[in-house]
DNA sequence: CTACAGCTTATTGTATACAAATGCCATTCG
DNA sequence: CGAATGGCATTTGTATACAATAAGCTGTAG
């Protein structure tokens, strides 16, 4: 896309992860149009890519709303992903080649260096995990499937899902992409659906645990 | 969407199924205004839309191209339905209602006349089945997972799928369907996945049997 | 003859004005 | 007092003009 639609895209996007623009309330085209500094007809681009996205929802008469998440809809996300993305795993063991192979043993090894620093470098562990499992994605080589995954993979609560990781969590990570890379090395296409399965269900839990945590804490302090 | 969107999008997917835009062609916005009748501004809504479906790609300066299907794509795309249906088939086994498991008999019941009548009648039968797989989904209660299905489900050529099925093939679907019901009456989730799995990839066999030999006739009468 | 620069044309992107649809509120009638 | 109706305000939909970008062509220099 180009510039100006882009902008608008990016900028929304941003708002609505950032939770600029609460959960559940109403966004109008003009509005939004101001505050990115475009006309309506790029953020109309914005809205629609963004309710395909899930972002967004409209109601029976075109108006749109940021979508409120809940537990739920994370719950289904997720599942739809760990699926998704063992069987992109699963593809990726029968087809995956030597540079492949050895670029996410690169990425692996980022990510694990990330973890054994004195402090963790968070953004660093989730900039190798991305690149990692994109890899995967490449490997699996289907587009199709990269657009779903996509869509399931960007989600607001989930972009923020390893933040929300104590250390154990961030080591289990690694151990369960160690044994993925093996399963790889054996062109073991079952086997490294399983590990993905796991792996991503364990994030969700992880997640999910933080998140009623933090739930609880919102709620406190409301009450108090 | 509006009329005049609404319009030019099935106008435009209409002629992407017929045939009379040619997979592969490049696609004008203007041309595309004119034959629908409304601006470019509509037009421009259905390609996006149609660009998410994967019916119509853009270059890489933003052309917009008519999709060119390779049996890979569609082996792709028929894997993933069946993936994704059966996921479907699962969660709607363990949550579905009554009314719903009555109303899938319904339609199966349909499904059953249209194929027993001295001559089967393919378009009642086409409609029995989308039905009675939207209830399904309905069951499956994942406004995520519908929408992905929606996305794999309605591609050109598998929209043609059952008109290409023989008698004996149209039997057999009926059949699945049976056994379908049979494992919702007993909540067995497993049991109506693995039939659904079984259910699309026959599907996909039958169909790419029909194409090729399609295929073969194509070229035959090209050589001639 | 090739390659490249600059112009011309084709096509998409953006802004804006106006049309259509919808929601909202007040007023009236039962 | 409640429900229906009418008109006004808000918001989205569509058309169109113009801007920006990319493609193709043509002529010239090497």
């Amino acid at each position: 896309m180009s510039r100006a639609s882009d902008r608008a895209y990016n900028h929304i996007r941003s708002m609505i992860l950032s939770g600029e623009l609460q959960p559940g309330s109403q966004i109008r085209e003009e509005a939004l149009a101001e505050l990115c500094g475009v006309s309506r007809t790029p953020v109309r681009d914005s809205l629609r890519r963004l309710e395909t996205e899930m972002f967004v929802r409209r109601n029976e008469s075109q108006r749109s709303f940021v979508t409120n998440w809940s537990l739920d809809d994370l719950k289904d996300a997720f599942e739809l992903r760990a699926m998704l993305e063992a069987h992109a795993a699963k593809r990726a063991a029968l087809r995956i080649t030597r540079d492949q192979l050895a670029r996410m043993r690169g990425h692996n090894g980022q990510l694990k260096q990330a973890i054994d620093a004195s402090r963790p470098d968070v953004p660093r562990f989730i900039d190798s995990n991305r690149v990692f499992h994109a890899t995967i994605l490449e490997a699996a080589a289907s587009e199709r499937l990269a657009n779903m995954l996509m869509q399931v993979t960007e989600q607001p609560v989930i972009l923020r899902t390893a933040r929300q990781y104590d250390l154990e969590n961030l080591r289990r990570s690694h151990h369960e992409h160690d044994e993925l890379m093996i399963a790889f090395d054996n062109r073991d296409g079952d086997w490294a659906a399983a590990v993905m399965t796991a792996h991503i269900r364990r994030a969700f839990h992880a997640y999910a645990e933080a998140h009623s945590t933090d739930t609880e804490i919102r709620k406190a302090n409301l009450a108090a």
